[in-house]
DNA sequence: GAGTGGTCTAGACCACACA
DNA sequence: GTGTGGTCTAGACCACTCT
């Protein structure tokens, strides 16, 4: 008895064909119809498959130019976004915040400008500090949009995070990242309990609804963060 | 005339009902047989919408359990990894490359310990820089398992880069990435062209091909990069 | 046992990109 | 025009998981 055609069993077969070099980088490989007589399913089958692979880098696919192997297969690894709380708490660590700061104060340009707000618009300026079994793991340093996220103006942050407040509450449609490496500050180094000047990995996010900024963020890591993921 | 039901058309207006929190966060929402009565179509259509929501993390689906809202979007962010030369040609700027050093040498323990690989085996070790402009862009580290990969041991890496040498002719079918910050170390620091110490964004990725490891390399990139993405 | 999502099928029409 | 992938349909059966 032979296995039932399946969608994942097809992508298998064509990962292998295409990894053992059967099938070469840029070589234009069967269409739908006769690769869907060849492993005897219909062409919805091999269709899930092709498009999948499609969206993972390894073919290229056009209508009428069938679907080639990539040449320069650009992989794409999906990394997790995840709550600081469950970072924290995923390698085991007892996690806990702290507000250091409120403020309502006009923002700098460079924060109107990537918010897409006029210069000197008033926000909520909100600093906080986030540790991993009572030490100091990340400083964020936030912006939230006071037209977009009114309510912000009667939460107590000292209990629930701005992170966890502002997800539950002011849900995005899409956001804008950034990933860098900066060297410490004097403030910043004091407040994560580290050298100046040493290396911090940095993420910059800004979040929108539709075409409305929600906030601004950007995360300081202590040395010794890494961001992993899987290709 | 009303436009033909598509599965974009249903995922959008979905996704509108979440985020005008008509569905709120951890609320089951209708099975996929009513809501293909309600948006006149067939399940698959609505499977779908549905299925690509899950993927991107915005609902949460089980058998039996049926769909509910994530009360935590994890949000997943998608990278390009893409092939150095065009991550400088992209901004604009020439790209080139130079081959710093090339030898068989046992690897370090670390080294053999990510790659699987029984300690002190003999690998290929390969230093190269990598130029924007011919300004130094970004040092490259690098160990090639030469049981997975001996061809490499005839290639002339002055013209072609490891990086691409390899995509072509050592298809992976996995890697682990890390990213992190470090500060530059006087060797690297020379070879950027920059302060030791200041902060670097680095870049570790090991390939694979199914259980075999193929190479091991540590980008560091000058100070001034940015990895972008949109969530 | 029963209800939900997961998948496959066979057929159809459409949209795009190429000649 | 023509060939390819993109999508929808209506129906079917299966797999998981909850009760």
């Amino acid at each position: 008895m032979s296995e039932r055609v399946t969608w994942q069993s097809i992508q298998a077969e064509i990962r292998r064909r295409i990894s053992e070099r059967e099938w070469r980088p840029g070589e234009l490989i069967p269409g739908e119809v006769l690769l869907a007589e060849e492993f005897g399913c219909a062409r919805a089958t091999v269709n899930r498959a092709l498009r999948q692979l499609a969206e993972s880098g390894l073919v290229e696919r056009r209508r009428k130019g069938g679907t080639h192997v990539s040449r320069h297969p650009v992989r794409k690894a999906v990394l997790n976004i995840p709550i600081i709380r469950h970072q924290v708490e995923q390698s085991g660590s007892l996690y806990s915040h702290k507000l250091i700061s409120r403020h309502s104060a006009r923002a700098p340009k460079t924060i109107c400008k990537t918010m897409m707000l006029p210069a000197g618009k008033k926000q909520v300026h909100l600093k906080s500090l986030h540790f991993s079994d009572e030490r100091p793991f990340m400083f964020e340093d936030r912006w939230v949009n006071l037209e977009t996220v009114p309510q912000i103006s009667n939460v107590d942050f000292e209990r629930t995070n701005a992170n966890e407040w502002l997800i539950e509450h002011a849900l995005f449609t899409h956001g804008d990242i950034t990933f860098s490496a900066a060297n410490a500050s004097e403030a910043v180094a004091k407040l994560l309990d580290i050298d100046v000047d040493a290396a911090i990995f940095m993420i910059n996010r800004v979040t929108w609804n539709g075409l409305d900024s929600i906030t601004s963020v950007q995360l300081a890591y202590a040395p010794g963060f890494i961001m992993q993921t899987r290709i």
